[in-house]
DNA sequence: GTACATCGTTAGTCGAACTAACGCAACGGG
DNA sequence: CCCGTTGCGTTAGTTCGACTAACGATGTAC
């Protein structure tokens, strides 16, 4: 099992005494930045072992629950880049997990459709990310979570309104 | 002032019909990368302002709280990386806010001293980045942000012990 | 004294987030 | 019917943070 992907020992400032003055560690902007790098590098670590990236899931959710769409759409749907966009499909597509057509109605649109591999896919990456946020929330009680998921949404939903 | 650093309009996307699916919008890690992008930005601004970056306060708050250092030394208390080390240094030496001197008994190391000028450059940060927080925080109650940094620190914690 | 660890430094990788600009197609109004 | 605007897919490129690798010089332990 020991995959060593993540960082080994050695270099990595581990705060090894401590010392990290009060006052860093009580900011939550720099809490939030730490806890992300870890919490990216556990997911991408976790999908990476079955071939699959986050943007992967993202487009395939909103796929399935909403049916398909062009890109540009699914970029709105899913907060990837329309430009970053391109790069996913083509992944997706050569996995044989999208299909993307032209729009007859409207030549500038492909329009993108999940396969019943991508389908079928979709249940085994949301029980992988499952149990990475299990992993990554580990200490947390469940209410602990939910209270968590809160506080974020909140936080979240206020500075992407007022933009 | 108008300058317009952030997102303007246009391009992004803003999840404006709110068809982000359920499974999507429920994940933590997704609301701490997003939450935590915007909240980079917002701190990285607002120092740029004051011609301060993030590193500076930390090797600075740090020289404060435990005093002179080594290069070495100061990136396992805050965290940076010694490679990084080297140029954030160099832009507090540039700004006269620290003082890197040759160690006479280690011939390897440096020693770092903040300046009289850092010293009272701290206050002025600490102040720049309580508003910067205020902000951050904005829709949760004095108790809820309290509560939201003890879980951080929780997570944190447990992923930087459990390496 | 020789192996090993540590220090400062340089260089470079990787991924995420983002901007700019392109050619093309569709839409809306005069 | 043309025309300006807007939306689309795509390419390219920037910036930034996090991180790895390797270097030469120095110090430490056996």
């Amino acid at each position: 099992m020991g995959a060593m992907t993540r960082a080994e020992a050695a270099d990595m400032p581990d705060d090894g005494a401590r010392k990290t003055p009060d006052r860093l560690r009580r900011q939550a902007s720099r809490l939030l930045s730490q806890l992300t790098a870890r919490s990216d590098r556990l997911i991408n670590e976790g999908l990476a072992q079955v071939d699959a990236r986050k943007w992967h899931y993202a487009v395939l959710a909103s796929l399935q629950e909403y049916g398909p769409g062009s890109q540009a759409e699914l970029s709105r749907r899913s907060g990837i880049y329309r430009s970053d966009m391109v790069g996913v499909l083509n992944e997706l597509a050569e996995r044989d997990l999208v299909e993307r057509v032209p729009d007859p109605d409207d030549r500038r649109r492909n329009i993108i459709t999940i396969s019943a591999r991508g389908r079928r896919r979709l249940p085994r990456l949301d029980k992988v990310l499952d149990d990475l946020h299990d992993e990554l929330l580990a200490p947390l009680s469940p209410a602990e979570r939910d209270q968590l998921v809160q506080l974020l949404t909140r936080l979240l939903d206020h500075h992407t309104r007022t933009s």
